[in-house]
DNA sequence: TTGTACGCGTTATCAG
DNA sequence: CTGATAACGCGTACAA
């Protein structure tokens, strides 16, 4: 038992550099506990359960009883060192409230779950360096796939997406230049839509409101749907008013009625950039005893029940949430089984919902 | 070149079992390059990331300038085998859709992820089994925790969760024999808590209607929760309208009152598993020229947005589903950190809101 | 059909 | 402070 460990040859490996290191934590039970158990390498264990149909039926059956006693559960971690396949496809998000995502992600999980893959969730908070971070430590999970809402990222962002060489697809957001696939819908042009309407509705004095802020793209092409059109309509294009480092909240909305009258008196529709702003937006001329749309119109965006069921119920843009994500995930799995992918890249159509609201 | 790499000692071993395999992929970046790069050994390079303090200066500078060229991202999955961390939080939720465990998400997320973990989701889309096939897998990646909605679990699962060994939070529900942690509160004692206030308001003809799916036991308290309180009262406890099969909408909602309305003519109030059926069936009434509350009361539970900007607004029960997340990750984080748990089951406030819907 | 021997990329351990 | 080496648990390749 005296340690003369190490003779590097001579003696040949001989034991003594053995007894290395016993891994801290009680070991979980591992497959070659579950061979011992039933008496096989563990090789056919692993065979009974990726393989079934190679290893005879007693075998099977054996092994099978084994992994119910031990409550076996394979380690993907090491079966993913073995493999090169995590069975995890990432989803990198601004926010996870307001729920304006929350549907994309189940449509998601609805197509890949039953396909065997999990999800990992990545969430930036609207900024565009959280996501930088997020991407990196995501990639060091190996995905098999990424949906990411958005297509503006930091150059090194992008550039991580790129050379990782996985199927990312792009979502919520139009451009002509994806980094590979994508799922999305123009969000000026569902402005520039937006703009019409009131245009045709009457409405000359609009103001667009909303959160801008560098992580959040989708508001800022909103925006400059606003921009163009309202300017292409030879109205004034420059009534804007920016909600900054505001939650997203009814609160806020109601609380932009006040700023936006007060800084241009005279405006006669206001183009919220999401729904919920909008919604607190008509609580609040509820109290203040005007009337939409007559003494001031409002339109929000997304296309959330709580436009429905306002009073004025809220013309708004639906966004086909759900099916963005389903729609993402039927593209990473035919990439990722190889098969042939017809269309990379997806439009989903937006939808003017007109309301009583203007 | 001929390749007599690698012999180990005396002649033994003897090549021929070389060139083994080459995984397929196209490998990645890993740690053995960045040193090769950088002129060190893989050792350093890991130690640089893990505990930068402990290296020179000048190496560390070498190190990490390698990473940055080869854009360096280390496997979590090798990771994980070395130190048996994963640092991986595991969320298992029915589901996300309509936006009710959204935010118990994002405040776990907005907790874990700045102590550097990740988060991946399970759905059960409200089924027991698919709990339990969940579970499983989910423990296949050796997660460090576990949160997940509802205590109400499958034997199998309740024992998977158990023997793991690892921190379970449990949340949105009370139970005097928790798996582990608990963050949660008596959806019995909020529905009691809604009857009386109705009682309170002088409706004496009360229904109860929702999902009560076997998978869904927060529906099933609510329920318990009118049965037992309306008995208690002396009225009629046995007014239920379940609403199975559906999915949780406004349409659905709609729809119900008209079936209560023929079941239970002389309904005074309804009282709705969720705000969302409760929305709906405020806007049916209106349709229907039903006043609420004098025709009919409605009311609703969860204390969404939508219950403040309904017209009338909507009596509901609020419940603080971004403080479970927090909670639940605090919780989380003092297990893993190994610091002493003052309360292991923390009991949430929810609150009666009253609207003018009764 | 089953078993044996690597090797995946990282970190713990121990020797310099 | 740095390097060499042995695990971690599984699947692939090949031999039996």
């Amino acid at each position: 038992m005296l340690l003369h460990d190490e003779p590097p040859d001579g003696g040949q490996k001989d034991k003594v550099t053995r007894k290395r290191r016993r891994r801290t934590s009680p070991r979980r039970v591992t497959m070659a506990d579950v061979a011992k158990a039933a008496g096989v390498s563990a090789q056919t264990v692993s065979r009974t359960i990726n393989n079934p149909d190679v290893v005879n039926e007693d075998v099977r059956l054996l092994v099978e009883d084994a992994i119910r006693r031990l409550n076996f559960v394979p380690n993907f971690a090491a079966s993913q060192m073995a493999t090169n396949r995590s069975r995890i496809i990432a989803v990198i998000l601004p926010s996870l409230s307001a729920s304006i995502f929350a549907n994309t992600v189940q449509g998601l999980s609805s197509m890949l779950l039953p396909a065997g893959y999990q999800i990992l969730l990545g969430h930036t908070h609207y900024s565009n360096e959280q996501e930088e971070a997020v991407v990196r430590s995501i990639l060091g999970r190996g995905p098999e796939g990424i949906v990411i809402i958005g297509t503006t990222h930091t150059p090194n962002a992008r550039q991580l997406l790129q050379i990782s060489g996985l199927p990312v697809v792009e979502t919520w957001e139009w451009t002509r230049d994806p980094v590979d696939l994508l799922v999305g819908y123009s969000n000026e042009g569902a402005a520039v839509e937006m703009v019409r309407h009131l245009y045709a509705k009457g409405y000359r004095r609009l103001v667009f409101s909303g959160v801008v802020e560098a992580g959040d793209a989708r508001g800022q092409s909103r925006l400059r749907g606003f921009q163009a059109e309202t300017a292409r309509l030879g109205l004034d294009a420059s009534r804007i008013h920016l909600l900054e480092g505001c939650d997203l909240s009814l609160k806020t909305g109601g609380a932009s009625v006040d700023a936006i009258r007060s800084r241009y008196p005279d405006a006669d529709a206001i183009f919220y950039s999401s729904d919920i702003f909008a919604a607190g937006a008509v609580q609040q001329c509820r109290k203040l005893g005007l009337r939409v749309p007559e003494d001031l119109a409002i339109a929000g965006f997304g296309g959330f029940d709580i436009a429905e069921i306002l009073i004025p119920s809220l013309t708004t843009i639906r966004i086909p949430s759900r099916q963005i994500g389903e729609l993402a995930g039927r593209l990473l799995l035919s990439k990722l089984t190889k098969v042939a992918v017809e269309a990379p890249h997806i439009r989903v159509d937006y939808t003017l919902v007109p309301g009583e609201s203007t």
